[in-house]
RNA sequence: GGCGACGUAGCCAAGUGGUAAGGCAGAGGUCUGCAAAACCUUCAUCGCGGGUUCGAUUCCCGCCGUCGCCUCCA
């Protein structure tokens, strides 16, 4: 049977398309990695929150994913620092470690802080320093094919031999960059553009290999052309990142990809916007460069981030401010209580949802169109408001379609209502309160009600259809 | 300067050629021994000015405003 369609903004063609996948039924997903020398901003996490959207509606709608994220553990210049430095010797020399030591760290923090937001592991995670070798096969291919030379420093992919370098995903390019208007023109390079395959070592550098080319290291694009063809194929479905990816990072990987092997390289692009922060840029200078930590810090839960994520369309800019996370968080914490009353009114439920109950029907069309999760958000809100209001029978056919529905959200629902289980402990004490309350004895039952909170964190409310209670989450300033 | 995006209620945010989802906050109410939660009700004519149309928030033009990229091997 084949899954329903979904449609995809494709960058390439700058509409959104059916999206139609190689072999009918699978997706092959390369997803643009980290370079691991640092802690990763939230504005890299909600880019990993909207792939692992992606990703998921693709599972949840039957197709068969193959997700493949990179490790950038290989340092490349930046901008405007001395020559030879990079981004790992940087942080190499801030911290006093060597590469490797510095790149394990980081990739260890990376992958908590995804685990933490309910992002799904990749089912392999290629780290460039691994690949290095089919590196230099793909480089030697562009040189035999005449789309790449040998120079002084290293060696570059010719632009002037694949037609269309720059434009096929950015659609502008790049006549001031051909005119070398704004770089110093390197004399090594037949066209300004031109952009590195692999770099001569110089003195200091931490991370070299041997080449046909002499010692040195690999350029910045080659290593994510190597690592998809070699888990994905030459010829694979999508390719995620952020728009900052565009240009030149993705533009060189097309390039250089077809050229070698004369195929289609990525059949869908797919872009996420970059994230804002109380309306402007997001800059370490500026201070607003955030961690995950920070909004834990604050007293938020990491599930509050990835809610705020969801109500916004990917597309859309996403305007970052402690308010609307705060806003998120308040809304997460209704979901959380009315799961929870469910769950403890109906004794729990099994997940079994019909696939063509009519909530879900709209909830799938919300996802197909291009991943539109507000309007999803608001479909899985109507079948809150059953799971509130409605009967035993209704509250239980909630829940489990709430349930189905997270499968894509990834909200946590259902282990946060049966995390909620007591200790037998905390059932005697409850069952202890209720029992003085019943009893009219108010003195006896608030004490223990003061007590349960005290010292297990339960919360208990009184309601018409009995006793319910919650785990208080402790929540900073 | 070049390229691009956006401007919907106090805030966040969907959406459509036929008078605008959802959430947060607020207000009123129900329930309740108290508390808390929940529930109910309430809260916008879509930046401004033109145009097209029987009809525009949705299409076109202009203006105003906000923001991003053009600083990671070019």
């Amino acid at each position: 049977m084949a899954p329903p369609g979904v449609r995809l903004f494709n960058s390439a063609s700058r509409q959104v398309e059916p999206f139609v996948p190689l072999v009918p039924g699978q997706a092959g997903i390369y997803d643009c990695g980290p370079t691991v020398y640092d802690w990763q901003t939230i504005g890299n996490l909600y880019r990993y929150i909207v792939s692992d959207v992606q990703r998921r509606t693709l599972e949840y709608l039957g197709y068969r994913v193959k997700a493949v994220m990179n490790i950038t553990d290989v340092g490349h210049i930046v901008g405007d620092v001395d020559e030879g430095e990079d981004r790992m010797m940087l942080a190499a020399k801030r911290e006093g470690r060597d590469p490797e030591t510095l790149a394990h760290k980081y990739t260890e923090q990376f992958m908590d802080d995804r685990r933490k937001l309910n992002i799904l592991e990749p089912h392999v995670m290629p780290k460039a320093t691994e690949h290095v070798p089919e590196m230099i096969h793909l480089i030697k291919r562009l040189i035999d094919t005449g789309h790449a030379y040998v120079a002084a420093d290293g060696v570059y992919f010719d632009i002037a031999t694949f037609r269309g370098y720059g434009t096929r995903l950015a659609g502008e390019l790049t006549q001031d960059l051909v005119a070398g208007a704004r770089v110093d023109v390197n004399p090594n390079k037949r066209n300004p553009a031109d952009f590195a395959l692999w770099r001569a070592a110089k003195p200091g550098d931490l991370q070299v290999w041997d080449s046909p080319w002499g010692r040195g290291n690999p350029g910045w694009h080659i290593e994510c052309s190597a690592m998809s063809m070699k888990y994905l194929g030459e010829t694979f479905d999508i390719h995620s990142g952020g728009e900052d990816n565009l240009f030149p990072h993705h533009e060189s990987e097309i390039a250089q990809s077809e050229a070698a092997t004369g195929k289609p390289f990525v059949r869908y692009w797919t872009h996420v916007r970059f994230l804002k922060v109380d309306g402007g840029a997001m800059h370490k200078s500026a201070g607003n460069a955030y961690l995950l930590k920070d909004l834990e810090s604050w007293g938020f839960e990491p599930l509050a981030f990835r809610m705020l994520v969801l109500n916004n369309k990917y597309r859309q800019p996403l305007d970052f401010t402690r308010a609307g996370l705060a806003s998120a968080q308040n809304r997460l914490d209704r979901w959380r209580g009315i799961v929870r009353d469910a769950w403890q009114a109906t004794g729990g439920t099994p997940i079994d949802v019909s696939p063509d109950d009519p909530r879900r029907t709209t909830f799938v069309a919300s996802l197909t169109d291009d991943l539109n999760t507000p309007a999803a958000l608001a479909q899985a809100e109507a079948v809150l408001d059953l799971a509130a209001t409605g009967d035993v029978a209704t509250k239980r056919h909630a829940l489990e379609v709430l349930f189905d529905m997270d499968q894509v959200l990834a909200l946590s629902l259902r282990e946060r209502a049966s995390d909620a289980d007591l200790s037998a402990e905390e059932r005697a004490a409850l069952a202890e309160r209720d029992d003085a309350r019943k009893k009219g004895d108010y003195k006896r039952s608030d004490e223990l009600r003061a007590e349960l909170e005290r010292r297990y964190g339960i919360r208990v409310k009184d309601t018409k259809d009995g006793t319910r209670w919650e785990r208080v989450r402790r929540r900073g300033a």
